[in-house]
DNA sequence: CGTTGACTTTGAGTTAACTCTAAGTTGTAT
DNA sequence: ATACAACTTAGAGTTAACTCAAAGTCAACG
């Protein structure tokens, strides 16, 4: 019915063997399985999925992945926690994204440099 | 005249091993010394450490600084793949800010979602 | 002159996040 | 039925970037 792990793997372009170690560790739920124990990737299962991948691919370390997932298991009495815990992600994320602006700056400023360098054939200061 | 190894350190929050290890591995270029040969960092020395740690902090590779080093001290025959270079790590830096922007709207709305969940009692669809 | 504290080097150890190996089981195609 | 690929697990190995330890040198102060 749902996906299977290499299915899974190809969709997200993630190594199967990154799916299970997510899945061991914590980052995302159990995933459903098959009468003979194969992994059945639900659309809620793939949502986790995808949700990790986002998260990982901007830099979230599996540590607060884990956390947030523990806070979510143990319900409804954990929402302040777990909107504190996005809250901290959150910031650490714009300050990344502050740091990340300001250095494409800086190499657009020296790539302009080399540029002019390339037309004048001399760079023009150092 | 210049810096002390710990002054730098101090000044850039970067520990003194982690300079050396700069130094060693050719992130930046020998450090000036004293005559006894202790680290007597100049303002073109201190330049480089803030290069790089801004570098480091925006996720470019060591790897990466170490080459453009390399082509830097090739001299003028290498200003076009230092120019290539830069663009590349430009390039991947803007494909960065992109997914950090995608994942900040992401954490926004689940924030959202829990503010609201925290305000009403529930949560207002999951 | 001795000791203190910052410096030096080489090289081993640590951490996060995978990534791979080995050994074994199962579903499917001939 | 039998082979073969894809699955399973536990656990060891890898990589990048530090980070620390050990052993030794050196300038300056009391």
């Amino acid at each position: 019915m749902g996906l299977t792990i290499k299915q899974v793997s190809e969709k997200y372009n993630i190594p199967a063997n990154t799916l299970r170690y997510y899945e061991k560790a914590g980052v995302i739920p159990p995933v459903t399985r098959t009468a003979s124990g194969i992994r059945d990737y639900s659309e809620e299962d793939i949502a986790w999925v995808e949700n990790a991948k986002c998260m990982r691919a901007a830099g979230l370390s599996i540590e607060s992945l884990i956390e947030y997932l523990r806070l979510y298991k143990e319900g409804d009495s954990t929402i302040r926690e777990r909107k504190e815990l996005l809250s901290q992600q959150r910031d650490l994320l714009i300050a990344q994204k502050k740091q990340l602006e300001e250095t494409i700056n800086k190499l657009d400023y020296k790539i302009s440099r080399y540029e002019n360098a390339l037309k004048t054939g001399k760079l023009t200061w150092e």
